[in-house]
DNA sequence: AGGGCTGTGTGACTAATATCACGCTTTACC
DNA sequence: GGTAAAGCGTGATATTAGTCACACAGCCCT
């Protein structure tokens, strides 16, 4: 990790704090699929997103996955955040779904850092903020919609993220989502006879707006 | 408000912070059933229960109201807060559940007093986290489990709350669970046959654990 | 080319929840 | 005391989502 492309992630920052990550923040190279946070693991380190993908998911007692929200280059985990203060476990799950790069602040430069540059501040309470956003959207999505609207609430989240060509099979949508494969087959192809998208073996299309 | 109460209130603070607060915050009062902070309204300042009980909902388009978690003396609005930097507006809708005291905090000492205190900043922080984990566990309760759990879990957290003897009707039960109220009668009426709790008129006294 | 695996399509059935319709009780109020 | 409103109970029915069973298609592998 150099300056140069320090600075185009993590845009705005003082020369100095920009000099603190680069001396005390360790990179980490997780491949597509692997788990970067598992729940109950103890977090030592905020981590920040550097390159890929990332998806966050809440898991039930039965392993169940139930997907949140992404994290992206630039962005960092909350959740991360939040337990730096008193070396707190996790309450998520943290998987990659592209090859990804993180970057890993240990958490005793968290305190230190939230009073000295007002830059990091700013970037970690509008972290929370955003995150907390992402979760109320969530919850209004499974406490007020019906599947159809979720599912499509749900695809328009992947193509934002991902692109227009989404490589997904129906049952992992399904366990995202906690329902089951037959229902989201079902609803796709309602929605591919209203030309909202194309079905392909392990992928789809999404055409509409 | 005088020193000594907020020192009650909020303890483990520095004197500087007592006298801070003293000297900036304001105090509001709030009638039981009043609305303290509506949905789309402008944050101008950062909320701490005095006294009083004080229950947050998300609201759909229709107005419709899922509630989500409750705060009460010594918690603070965690979305008051992290609107703090930048003159949001609100993402929720905040009711007194009882007459409420609330200490208001102008915006702009959020930023300083972040800096300035150790022990705000930590207050702050785990305010945060404690919300957060909140949400968390709301999604849990409708993502993962059925209407019974769910009634149950909720209603576990009002007698935490409110006591053992809860002054509600299977209708308000239904508002806060986007439910209905026949769902919810049947399933009182079981938890009772149960012995789980007794069924009054207007109000519902538990008698599990 | 054939066999097996994975992904998808579909009908029939079940379960959970929502809605409708109505009656009955308690409370509030004139 | 009469009446209206609010709260609750309950059966019938509708809707949505989850489950089961099975067929079939595409792909990989030898």
């Amino acid at each position: 990790m150099n300056l140069q492309s320090l600075q185009q992630l993590l845009p705005g920052f003082e020369e100095e704090l920009y000099n603190d990550i680069l001396l005390h923040g360790s990179v980490r190279e997780v491949k597509a699929g692997e788990t970067l946070l598992k729940v109950g693991q103890t977090i030592r380190a905020t981590m920040i997103i550097v390159t890929g993908l990332v998806k966050l998911y809440r898991e039930d007692e039965n392993g169940k996955e139930f997907f949140i929200y992404h994290l992206d280059a630039g962005q960092a985990c909350s959740l991360s955040m939040v337990c730096a203060t008193r070396h707190e476990t996790s309450e998520i799950l943290a998987k990659a779904l592209t090859d990804t790069t993180v970057l890993s602040i240990p958490l005793e430069f968290m305190d230190k850092w939230m009073s000295k540059y007002k830059t990091w501040y700013q970037f970690v309470i509008t972290s929370y903020r955003n995150r907390f956003e992402e979760l109320l959207k969530t919850i209004d999505a499974i406490a007020f919609t019906s599947m159809d609207e979720r599912l499509q609430y749900y695809l328009e989240k992947q193509i934002e993220k991902s692109g227009r060509h989404l490589k997904i099979t129906h049952q992992e949508i399904a366990n995202d989502l906690n329902s089951s494969r037959e229902v989201i087959s079902r609803l796709l192809k309602k929605m591919e006879n209203n030309h909202w998208l194309t079905i392909h073996r392990n992928s789809i299309e999404w055409l509409k707006k």
